[in-house]
DNA sequence: TTCTAAATTTAGCTATGACTAATAAACAAG
DNA sequence: CTTGTTTATTAGTCATAGCTAAATTTAGAA
């Protein structure tokens, strides 16, 4: 458990070959570049270093897949993602913007300010008082 | 008002001027850099930038001055700055965190979000139960 | 006043991450 | 099966932003 410390940069390209393999089952260089409005070559570049780092996996001239470490970093990140995302709409801000702006965030923030970013979004249900337990199930994990 | 665009970087040490400024009533290279934990040869090309964009004015080998639009800039970055430390504490997070991750967030959120996270921090005050207002009169602005 | 130490600047190197242009492979159609 | 389009790769450029080493300037101490 080495825990390789990525750029932002490198971050977005997992995250989006995750998010692509869950839309649509491959994760063509074409869509990724289009996806983060990049061009292709910057694309290839990025695969080149995600492989060498053993997050993903190539074959010439195809699909990106990822290694069972790269699923967990991306579906690490995406969660993040996940969490921000709902967090700046429960602020009221705008979807649009919202997912925009996790995307910024989810590579930055410390994993303090993450946990009590979780806890506002998911509160602890207390104890006295515990009917309407709509999210209480999940809260149970930490 | 063609309104600089600065990067993230760009941002940072203008903002560490205005800091130092405020702080020593003079921003030295020397002391930029061991803020930023840079070295000096890094500030003085980030100050050459910051000249060229007419934000800082310095006379050789001495400290930093901000012009009047740079001190514009400058407190702009540093509000977004206090506004996100205060909203992370709110959140919970220990001070020196949200210190750092103020520090990453007012690069990168966009105005709907600062927007937002203001309402957050500074609640607008409702008309029919306005009694124990401590902070309503700030409110007042937009 | 002269000399030395600290501060600043310049020169040049490196890595990252974008781009364009050109090349190569894959695939679909005729 | 050959040809043309789409997709991917490679080669090479540029900008940003950091660094070290070396030169320069300022300023304080002997």
């Amino acid at each position: 458990m080495e825990q390789v410390k990525l750029s932002q940069s490198l971050e977005d390209y997992l995250e989006m070959v995750h998010m692509l393999r869950l839309a649509n089952g491959i994760a063509r260089v074409r869509d990724i570049a289009a996806a983060l409005k990049v061009k292709m070559p910057s694309v290839a570049k990025a695969v080149i270093e995600l492989k060498k780092l053993g997050l993903v996996t190539q074959e010439p001239y195809s699909g990106v897949e990822l290694t069972s470490e790269g699923a967990l970093v991306a579906s690490q990140i995406l969660n993040r993602h996940i969490l921000l995302k709902g967090f700046l709409i429960k602020l009221g801000v705008s979807e649009a913007i919202a997912d925009k702006d996790a995307c910024c965030m989810e590579h930055i923030l410390s994993a303090e300010t993450l946990e009590k970013i979780e806890e506002f979004v998911n509160p602890v249900e207390v104890e006295s008082s515990a009917k309407k337990s709509k999210t209480a199930a999940k809260s149970t994990k930490k």
